[in-house]
DNA sequence: TGGCCGAGACTTTTT
DNA sequence: GTCTCGGCCA
């Protein structure tokens, strides 16, 4: 009927065109997942069923929602500036700006990001007097995110012991503070939010009225308040359409939780699960290579990718002397690729761990190769950014102690420690922010108060791009970056943060400061700046999801690596790290190469590992071994089979582990030697110091606890 | 106040 | 191996 559902496979047009009920859609990897969301929504909307306003698209990332919007304005003339796509985060600051009363915010509040937030953690356990060894400032932070991604106050928290009721107390003390500063984190967004639609019936019945259709993106990744808040916006009038893949569910160490698949179809009592198959990325080698290893996970909900498109290449596996050994293996077939004429920014390097990243570097560097690694620092995380940020704040609230905190002193204008802990001492005893305790202060922090006046007063009426400006100059920023040795990218930073501002007025109808610094802090920008140039990609397998490549090497894929030995101990740590492979093979489209390194640096150490188990898992058939080359570059005696065989739960070794032994007890490893009769030097604790061979002693892993 | 040094960590990180 | 953090000193 009409030409947006034109090239739809059956599945892909069944998923867009259901009626008004909710829907599972098990979209595997490359299976058109983003369009089949979209040509949803457009469907909706030119079939008159609902108007562009009564959508409720949610997504993770700031990328997929742009994405969606686009794509969405390229099908219908229609303005999508209006529309409700955006992320979680995104979707929830909206709510609370226009009902911030109700949800019991000032209208000014700002959001921490996580470095701000452990930076008011570890000011108040100082406070309050917490040992910060006992109660490590990160895990408080874990304790307090992971609560409130459960959708837990500190009040509903339960607590057994000594420990259990200081982290509670701290977490209780923290919302105190944000409340009293005007200040929310990332998971304060989504709970507040949460809390108030609950709450607030008619604020709840509005909005349930409003969306009668929502749609999820990435449904695999929701955590527990995240379904939570679905839930209750769809009432149980509202269709809401997910879309997602439990096979590609990677974030569980960030609180998301596959079970809601499973919830959802109970909880919403979905009659359709739409299974999308056909893969439009990759060649069925690669195909096949994904399904034999995700068929050995026992807890999916089951699927089989399969392509029209032929079986392609076999999927090559290069067996390594060592990580040098390995990236120059991949330099090697990256000049050759090159030559091919294969786009340099069509190749992947993935990785588990970003330590991984150096070495390549190092050989992509030394061959004048130009490569991009993901996962640095960001844009808005830099702290001359952060800087310039935080005046800009304080203009706009100054109660925000975070920011005060980070600039009363930078650059440099003689508060030292000793004023600072004197204003807090202040703040704490008349139960207030810094701001109002610095009010009443003389002298050099008089002498802050008066600039950030003077900064209020300036930026009164300008633009966006002229605040920055002023707030740059007269807090003496800039001149503290040009005296500066390295100060030039710091300037040029500083620069780019207007332009910044200036596209951000231009792309947007918003202009107040308020709405850019929301921006900032949802969305940290690009990891990297330089995409123009034609270079390779570096990144974890994590960084990977939902992007594809020409070609793609996996490299490390060693037991202890991938598995990675912090996550092989249990069965869901497992069957996550084999997700995280599987995701990482269907990034690639042509080409796909596996590798591994008989040894390795690692933390310092020497490292032996044998070959990933995963490796175990793909059809022989679908592999080329590409070993000889290693052999004629070694000597015999360095030189070792690739080790093929071995038991089911073998343990990598590395020095300081804890290992027990069936006669000796437990111990500790002291050394190792690789090779083919590998043996370990283990300190027992009982026994004393004895060498073994692997081969035939029984060691064990110590389990941690 | 800044800079230097030693200790300790160190999987992944959409917002 | 290399980065970050905290303590200590000039």
């Amino acid at each position: 009927m009409s030409d947006i559902l034109a090239g739809l496979n059956d599945k892909q047009l069944q998923a867009v065109t259901l009626p008004r009920t909710s829907a599972l859609i098990l979209a595997g990897a490359g299976s058109g997942k983003t369009r089949v969301l979209t040509t949803r929504i457009a469907w909706l909307i030119q079939t008159g069923a609902i108007s562009p306003n009564g959508v409720l698209g949610v997504t993770f990332t700031n990328k997929a929602a742009k994405e969606m919007l686009t794509r969405l304005s390229s099908m219908l003339p229609i303005n999508t500036r209006g529309m409700w796509v955006g992320t979680f985060h995104g979707l929830c600051n909206r709510f609370l700006r226009a009902h911030h009363r109700e949800a019991r915010l000032p209208t000014m509040f700002q959001i921490l990001d996580i470095a701000d937030q452990l930076s008011v953690i570890k000011r108040l356990m100082k406070q309050m007097n917490v040992d910060d060894e006992k109660y490590p400032p990160k895990q408080v932070q874990n304790y307090i995110n992971g609560a409130k991604d459960e959708g837990f106050r500190a009040s509903s928290m339960d607590a057994y012991d000594k420990h259990s009721e200081k982290l509670r107390e701290i977490f209780a003390e923290y919302d105190a503070q944000c409340q009293r500063e005007g200040v929310a984190d990332f998971a304060e967004l989504l709970l507040r939010c949460f809390e108030t639609l609950a709450r607030e019936p008619a604020l709840r019945s509005h909005y349930q009225e409003r969306f009668s259709y929502i749609l999820v993106d990435e449904f695999q990744d929701t955590n527990r308040l995240q379904y939570q808040w679905l839930k209750l916006l769809a009432g149980s009038q509202n269709a809401v359409f997910a879309v997602g893949d439990d096979d590609q569910s990677i974030y569980s160490f960030r609180g998301a939780r596959v079970g809601n698949m499973q919830d959802f179809q109970q909880d919403f009592d979905v009659k359709e699960v739409i299974k999308l198959e056909q893969n439009y990325r990759s060649h069925s080698n690669i195909l096949n290579a994904a399904n034999a290893i995700i068929a050995q996970n026992k807890n999916r909900l089951g699927k089989n990718l399969w392509t029209a498109a032929g079986d392609g290449e076999p999927i090559r596996l290069f067996d390594a002397y060592n990580d040098t050994d390995e990236a120059g293996f991949i330099v090697d077939e990256v000049k050759a690729l090159q030559k091919e004429g294969v786009e340099l920014q069509e190749i992947a390097l993935l990785y588990r761990s970003n330590a991984q990243s150096r070495i390549l570097e190092h050989a992509l560097f030394s061959a004048g190769l130009p490569y991009r690694v993901y996962g640095g620092l960001r844009f808005f995380e830099r702290s001359e950014i952060k800087h310039s940020l935080a005046y800009l704040r304080l203009v706009s609230n100054p109660d925000d102690d975070v920011s005060l905190l980070r600039v009363i002193n930078f650059p440099a204008r003689g508060i030292g420690t000793r004023g600072l802990e004197q204003l807090q001492e202040v703040a704490r005893g008349q139960n207030t922010t810094l701001w109002q305790a610095a009010l009443q202060q003389s002298g050099k922090i008089a002498g802050f108060v008066a600039l950030i006046k003077i900064l209020q007063e300036q930026c009164q009426g300008l633009k966006l791009p002229e605040m920055m400006d002023v707030v740059t100059s007269m807090s003496g920023l800039r001149a503290h970056y040009q005296s500066e040795k390295e100060g030039e990218d710091r300037i040029a930073n500083l620069d780019e943060l207007v332009n910044a501002a200036v596209t951000f007025v231009q792309e947007r109808d918003e202009n107040t400061l308020i709405d850019f610094l929301t921006f900032a802090s949802l969305e940290a920008g690009e990891h990297q700046a330089d995409p123009g140039r034609d270079a390779l990609q570096l990144m974890t397998v994590h960084a990977a999801k939902g992007l594809e490549f020409h070609t793609v090497f996996i490299s490390g894929l060693e037991e202890g690596l991938c598995p990675h030995e912090q996550s092989m101990s249990d069965a869901n740590g497992l069957e996550e790290e084999r997700r995280l492979m599987y995701v990482a093979v269907t990034r690639a489209r042509r080409r796909l190469y596996f590798s591994h390194a008989q040894s390795r640096m690692l933390h310092g150490q020497v490292r032996y590992n044998i070959p990933s188990r995963f490796l175990d898992e793909i059809p022989e058939n679908l592999l080329k071994r590409l070993n000889t080359k290693v052999a004629q570059k070694y000597p015999e005696s360095a030189w070792t089979e690739p080790v093929t065989r071995r038991h089911e739960t073998t343990p990598t070794w590395r020095i300081g582990q804890n290992v027990s032994h069936a006669k000796f007890g437990a111990g500790v490893i002291l050394a190792y030697e690789g090779g083919a009769d590998a043996r370990v030097q283990v300190s027992f604790r009982l026994s004393g110091i004895k060498w073994l061979a692997l081969e035939y002693a029984k060691l064990e892993v110590e389990k941690r606890l």
